[in-house]
DNA sequence: TTTAAAATGATAGCTTTACTATTATAAATA
DNA sequence: TATTTATAATAGTAAAGCTATCATTTTAAA
């Protein structure tokens, strides 16, 4: 089954759809990489725009700044996460397994064949990792909050905070344990591959243990 | 008693130790008044000269550029829980009060008259909470790590890794606990203040809902 | 107390970033 | 075929992010 999953993204991430052309589809698919490259500081449209064989200016019919390209594109991850939290629980009751597969979703890379358009959804988690908090760290945060640019982020950790409730409804943080448990699930994979000594993972790299921390923080932290 | 804690920094954290005169002083403490006011993005080495009447060059032979001035300042803050966490620690034995001391420190300002060269306290958290994950998140982390210049943040991470084992000995993820903690206590404040949805704070932005938040987490998840 | 060294101020200049605007050309649609 | 629409090509601007020079002031050593 060869299936391409579509997201519909907030119009307000962009000037023109990156997805109705095959510019905009460029500029989202090879802007990934570059930034992965390079990393968000010194990533720019013109250095994009060479890449992709276009203008600066091309791009800006896009996107307003490459600040808006970098919310497109974490919320494009957090629409991936979410649909495939939602797939994947289809028919599991036990708020346990569920938990489970979340953080097991939520700690490692999606699988290349997930999701159409060509996505490199390795470079993909790996931005996610080293800037998608830039996104909303901003003196601009409130309007575009108002803008709703954040709202596949809150509706994954609302997603969440209902699973806790789930494995117990007399837990009163649902909302902060959900949220610390997205934002540590990435930051204890950016520590455990470049600041090893704030983590327990040393230098194995390797993805096992950093769900077994999660699934022991949220279990324990949940028990009656 | 009126006590000033000078903090011994890293050397490669400037060109010229701010410290050693007056000019350097004023570009630290207004630095952090600036950076406050506008944000990290939009602050420039030519903005701060103009406010405390020196030039552009004048703070380059203080700092190589304006992120290494933020490595500075968010160093500053570590070396000052830090010392907060030793000082007010003495004399307890018992792991569950300095755990609580440590969430205390963490998840709120800074008393204004803690540590003399005129910082703005308020303004400097207020940073932290904003802006520390930037000095970090970068492609060159690992040449700035080695270089020695997160190692307050690590020092930190360490001492509170040992307060974790302390109260229980056969926890196996002390230092990510650890980690965990003293992120989740910044983000829990900046997303009750910008995207309270996040969180089960809503608009009481009280710090001590969060205290009691962490403070279940952590005694929770180290139960035997 | 003079003299040298070091720090600061003033000014200039250079490359890159982050845009905006204009016009020509190509592609899609009516 | 006409006409809207998208893209390419080019130009230009203000600000950011530096580096360099030199005169002047302050500090410290001889």
């Amino acid at each position: 089954m060869e299936l391409e999953i579509r997201m519909k993204m907030n119009e307000r991430l962009y000037l023109r759809d990156p997805e109705s052309s095959d510019l905009g589809k460029r500029i989202v698919r090879e802007g990934i990489l570059l930034i992965h490259k390079i990393g968000f500081e010194d990533f720019t449209f013109k250095k994009l725009a060479t890449v992709i064989n276009t203008t600066e200016s091309g791009i800006y019919r896009y996107f307003e700044n490459k600040h808006r390209l970098l919310v497109y594109i974490i919320a494009l991850y957090w629409n991936l996460v979410e649909y495939l939290v939602v797939f994947n629980t289809q028919n599991i009751t036990d708020p346990e397994k569920k938990l489970k597969l979340v953080i097991n979703v939520l700690a490692d890379e999606i699988d290349e064949s997930i999701a159409g358009n060509q996505i490199n959804n390795k470079a993909l988690f790996q931005i996610v990792i080293s800037e998608s908090n830039k996104v909303y760290l901003t003196k601009h945060v409130s309007t575009d909050n108002k803008e709703q640019l954040f709202k596949p982020y809150k509706d994954l950790c609302s997603r969440i905070a209902g699973f806790l409730l789930e494995y117990n409804p007399t837990y009163p943080f649902a909302r902060s344990l959900s949220s610390t448990l997205i934002e540590s699930a990435h930051l204890q994979y950016f520590f455990m591959n470049n600041l090893p000594s704030l983590t327990d993972f040393g230098k194995e790299k390797d993805t096992e243990k950093i769900k077994k921390f999660l699934e022991h923080l949220v279990f324990s932290t949940l028990k009656k």
